[in-house]
DNA sequence: CCGACGGTTCGGCGCCGGCCGAACCGTCGC
DNA sequence: GCGACGGTTCGGCCGGCGCCGAACCGTCGG
């Protein structure tokens, strides 16, 4: 009996602590916005949230901790997304909330499917999303970069490139090619310099357009031809 | 755009409302208690919860107003019970909680159909429980109890009543027979004096033994012979 | 009528948790 | 080397929430 206390105790504490972990405004806002499945940093959160980077900081480490949080580190960002549990458990909180009628909200078919924004962005300076593992894909079928020994751009890259862009990207520290990984795609995607200024030459040349509001980016006929044309890389029509 | 964030905010608002009323110990430790698919009264959760009637009071009326628990009052009696989408909640809440091994969670499966001390208990002084149900219905089946008009007692019922106890219950003001709810059965068993007094005779007769810690009663041998040649009822097994 | 008892209300107390700003650290890119 | 920037740590403030006990209400049963 004594035993039976005490686990109902502990099952009760452990209860508690996973539903507290969500009993937040602040963490739920933040769970709800990473429901649309990609991975945010710390300070994009805080911004959609509304507080201070310290306090996200404080209530993505008790997410994390809770394992309803998968965070990765890459240089100064801390990437985070919204564990597979975490999404089925935000979904049918949401559902079973009484007040019906007044948000309507967003039940996404396992959440971590869903690819809206996620088809083609920005990541930092370069481009990433499917499109951004998509052009490295093609410029690695197409044999312009080379994977041994870490990423670098080939002889046939280096043409490539300068014939596209014209000018080689300014000497710097800034190495010109880095893997970048991309979470919503779980691959690799082309950063560094050269992907940077692959990006300010899509930009330029008007292959895509950058949202107002969001690191988005939306492909234009143009792009999709010209990346045809360039890469061989055919992308389905405007969605 | 405004009407976005002013969504948003209220779905984190709804959603942070409904994780918080599982984020306290005490009301964790009232919802798993009710995982057995009984309905308690206030102050057995009280006790289980090991806090003042008082606060057991102010915890049921957060659950209730959030739709996680179904109350019906009952005389001075206030019994509640897990509504069937909270049992599902604290099931895949308590399955998320990351501390893994320490509580091995009882999964009932659909946890409102878990039985187990609800074959046979007492309610206040009655039969109540798969037991009293089955009681009630056989007396009906036999004559012996009337529904018209209120539940009653049939002249055959008296006979049957005095022949089996010997005393007829003393008269006083309360109501010799009373249909009373049963909550794992959802239908109505035999309480009231008469239903008092058979109580007494079966714990008296051997035909149940109470257990110590609960209100559960366990039917013998002797007793399952006697029901079946008082009332022509057939009781499965012990279980 | 009465006493017993389950439940509720209310005032008050103490603690914990969310928030911020300031200082600090590490990485980035020049 | 430097400045910019994302993130973290720390101290401190504040509000809210969970708790209790005492008083009270309604029902029950004699």
């Amino acid at each position: 009996m004594m035993v039976d206390m005490t686990d109902t105790a502990t099952a009760a504490a452990a209860l508690a602590g996973v539903a507290g972990l969500l009993a937040d405004r602040t963490r739920a806002t933040v769970c709800l916005a990473l429901m649309d499945g990609r991975a945010w940093t710390a300070a994009e959160l805080a911004g959609a949230a509304g507080v201070a980077r310290s306090t996200a900081t404080e209530h993505l480490n008790l997410l994390v901790a809770g394992g309803l949080l998968i965070e990765v580190r890459q240089g100064r960002h801390r990437y985070v997304r919204l564990s597979d549990d975490a999404a089925e458990l935000v979904e049918r909180l949401s559902a079973a909330a009484p007040p019906g009628s007044p948000p309507p909200v967003r039940s996404l078919t396992t959440a971590h499917r869903q690819r809206a924004l996620a088809a083609a962005r920005t990541c930092y300076d370069h481009l990433a999303g499917t499109l951004g593992v998509a052009v490295t894909d093609a410029m690695t079928a197409r044999g312009l970069l080379s994977w041994d020994r870490g990423l670098s751009l080939t002889g046939d890259g280096e043409h490539w490139f300068t014939a596209l862009v014209g000018a080689w990207p300014p000497a710097t520290r800034r190495p010109l090619v880095r893997s970048c990984l991309d979470w919503t795609e779980r691959r690799p995607h082309l950063g560094g310099a050269t992907g940077a200024a692959l990006c300010a030459h899509a930009v330029e040349a008007g292959w895509v357009v950058r949202s107002r509001r969001s690191r988005a980016l939306r492909v234009t006929d143009a792009g999709r031809a010209a990346l045809r044309e360039q890469l061989g890389l055919e992308l389905p029509p405007a969605g």
